[in-house]
DNA sequence: TTTCATAAGCGATTGCCGTTCGATATTGAC
DNA sequence: GTCAATATCGAACGGCAATCGCTTATGAAA
């Protein structure tokens, strides 16, 4: 019997990336991105059930790149403060405003969803594991595991909400916005060598 | 000549309300909430340029009566931390959770937007000086201006997040992520009366 | 009261796009 | 070499926002 052939499973994965973060996911079509692909835009259906399913093919691998890559800066930072930081301007500003990147197709993709589409949250856990993760790294033991667990589900959702003001073009002031949730942190963590802001 | 008819625009916007709510954005149709608004789909436009209008035009006013709603609640609270604990419960949990409420319609109807749409920050803005404000009411003198926009903007995208986070069926768990944030703001003010969180 | 320009109202149509269908061609297994 | 499974593809379907042209109601001017 015939078989499905990866190399035609690639080209639509890597035509779908392209067209994803050029156009979003709601301007992205699957007639262009088959096209692109050099396949008809009927046959993408053999490879993913529908438009939502290739989205989340494309985003999922991108993100745990990014937050890997993030991890790995985190590590590289010497101070508390510095760690803290790396995560924040990572995760709010660095990785949003990542032009190549795909948070505007996330917010598209998963606002369109329905509820029936059952989407699986074990990527926005894995996520947020990594962040606590991190967190704990950073400040080392004054942060609770419960603590780092809440302001990583925090972080998180501030994330989504960047993801979602950058689709609207509204810029969210990223570096400013980093730094006083650096400073929310270090805070929570009781860290009393925080230097006073310079207000 | 003939005029617009107040009672046909009161008529699309209420039928429109209870569609965007029940349905969200996406699901509602320009048909069905015509229909029962007993005009034709065509006609709707002539009262508004778009459904995306349309939908503004819901949302809008219902946020601003929430959030005047909020506001007075938070002015009864006695002690700050009571009114904060008020104010980030009421944005993060009451709000977002309303089942008549709008905030699915929302995230839908502005992640489908275009760029050209050009959306007016105007409410944003308005909604954040209302919770910088109400941060301030609440802390006192020990939060500075620009700490308190600061928190309110980070406030504001973490509705964000809420709100997306509820269109994809993903509970938030709200009391205790109301509960970290209002922990987080009294650490910021510099509040030294907050008890130690029961871990 | 009559006339008339304007705009509300509406059924039909358009255009777009995700998805499905039916037919055909290709491939691996026996 | 034969056959069955299935990848591939063009055509068609269905849903929906938005537009078009025509009809009709209405307020103002005469």
């Amino acid at each position: 019997m015939r078989v499905k052939r990866d190399s035609v499973r690639e080209a639509i994965l890597t035509s779908a990336s392209l067209h994803f973060s050029a156009e979003g996911y709601l301007r992205a079509t699957i007639g262009a991105i088959a096209r692109d692909a050099r396949t008809a835009a009927s046959n993408v259906y053999v490879y993913f059930p529908s438009k939502l399913d290739l989205a989340l093919a494309v985003f999922e691998p991108w993100l745990k790149k990014e937050i890997l890559r993030l991890e790995r800066a985190v590590r590289r930072e010497k101070t508390a403060m510095a760690k803290v930081r790396r995560l924040v301007d990572g995760l709010l500003r660095r990785i949003p405003e990542d032009e190549a990147g795909h948070t505007t197709t996330l917010v598209q993709a998963l606002s369109t969803a329905r509820p029936n589409d059952r989407y699986n949250p074990d990527l926005l856990h894995w996520t947020e594991r990594k962040v606590a993760a991190m967190l704990r790294h950073a400040v080392g033991e004054t942060l609770s595991e419960r603590e780092s667990d809440s302001l990583a589900r925090g972080l998180m959702l501030v994330f989504d909400g960047v993801a979602l003001r950058r689709n609207l073009s509204i810029a969210t002031v990223g570096s400013d916005l980093a730094e006083t949730m650096t400073r929310l942190i270090l805070a929570q963590a009781g860290d009393a060598s925080l230097p006073a802001a310079a207000e």
